[in-house]
DNA sequence: CCCTTTTACATACCGACGGTATGCGAGTAG
DNA sequence: CTACTCGCATACCGTCGGTATGTAAAAGGG
């Protein structure tokens, strides 16, 4: 194994060990001894490969995890061809993925407290909520959405899913995401008589 | 000054000076010796007020803040006749009261993540989320909303208010809060046509 | 093939933090 | 006046995140 592969190797190593303990734990209750000692490294390492510390490796954690739901929902959107089925599709997939206990632990409670709710927003705009804006924007040029301003909306949209997928964790019988999918699926439709 | 009267004095000054802090800085970033300092006592009366030390002392303040919202939001409510418009005017002064930056670390921010999200939607219900439930159920029994499960509903509109609130303080030019709330009004007027 | 440099870590250590055990003096009750 | 309680202060501890330094192995030039 020369060094660049090893280098790579350490480094997923500590993003998949404090990925699985972050989402276990939460931020706070993981320490930094746990995390290499799961790693099989050190703290030399870690420092090595995330110049900020723990914020750093969370930073990294979140980033992935975000990605992986961005691309969930970027592919359930593409699977539909009318702009409307789109949108619709992209948020029930949205819900259905941050049901994930991981997924809501690293992305929706420690993400924002962790690194602050500006840089939080700045890396959820760049994932996902970037691309709800432009499918909303659209949906108003064609005529479909009445005009209004887009930020608001997106984030009276993300809020509504942020949330309500959080419940999802907790009250969840099998039948609490077809509920809140449903419900959201009479948000939107609302929206759009109007 | 007798035993009580110092007693309590003690456990609002400490109450004081701990939201300020948190509020400011938020949870992680506050010493215990910063707010001890601040509120002119020693760790000793801080854990001899609260069993739990730094967190219960959190959850302390953010009841307080909770409590201070909901009474807010339930003024306004009140002022107005008609179920209708109590909701209206509900959601409307919550967005505006949540749009305060000390309401924002505490409530939103750092609440959550600090006390796990379960006690936080516990206390989060007792507060205003029950409220909110009751106004909504309320309208669909009178046929004013369409009958559908009340708990999604809740917290669809309670989390799309949350973080329209933290979006508020970020952007903020003044014309921001009324496009915010202009768009919550036309999820509300959307979900009464249906 | 050897020597130098760089790299990818490990080791050792530090200050600060949250938490606890104990001491103490002023109130309060009998 | 006395005994007891209560509201804190003091002193101390283990653990944490972070850093400075050491080191062995890989890479690169001659």
């Amino acid at each position: 194994m020369n060094r660049a592969e090893q280098r790579e190797h350490t480094r997923r190593t500590l993003l998949r060990e404090s990925r699985r303990l972050f989402a276990a734990q939460g931020y706070a209750a993981v320490g930094l001894a746990e995390i290499v000692r799961a790693a099989g490294v050190t703290k030399g390492a870690l420092y090595h490969h995330f110049d900020g510390g723990k914020t750093a490796l969370f930073r990294s954690v979140l980033e992935e995890v975000q990605q992986e739901v961005a691309q969930a929902v970027a592919r359930a959107a593409d699977a539909e061809d009318d702009p409307w089925e789109q949108l619709l599709a992209g948020c029930r997939t949205f819900l259905a993925s941050a049901a994930d206990p991981e997924v809501q632990q690293i992305m929706l409670l420690d993400g924002p407290a962790v690194l602050g709710w500006n840089e939080w927003r700045a890396l959820d705009e760049a994932a996902s909520a970037r691309h709800l804006a432009e499918a909303l924007t659209s949906l108003i040029d064609a005529g479909i959405l009445s005009p209004q301003p887009v930020e608001p909306l997106t984030r009276l949209l993300s809020g509504a899913m942020n949330e309500t997928a959080l419940w999802l964790a907790s009250s969840s019988g099998p039948a609490d995401l077809a509920d809140a999918q449903a419900a959201l699926t009479r948000i939107l439709e609302g929206l759009r008589a109007a």
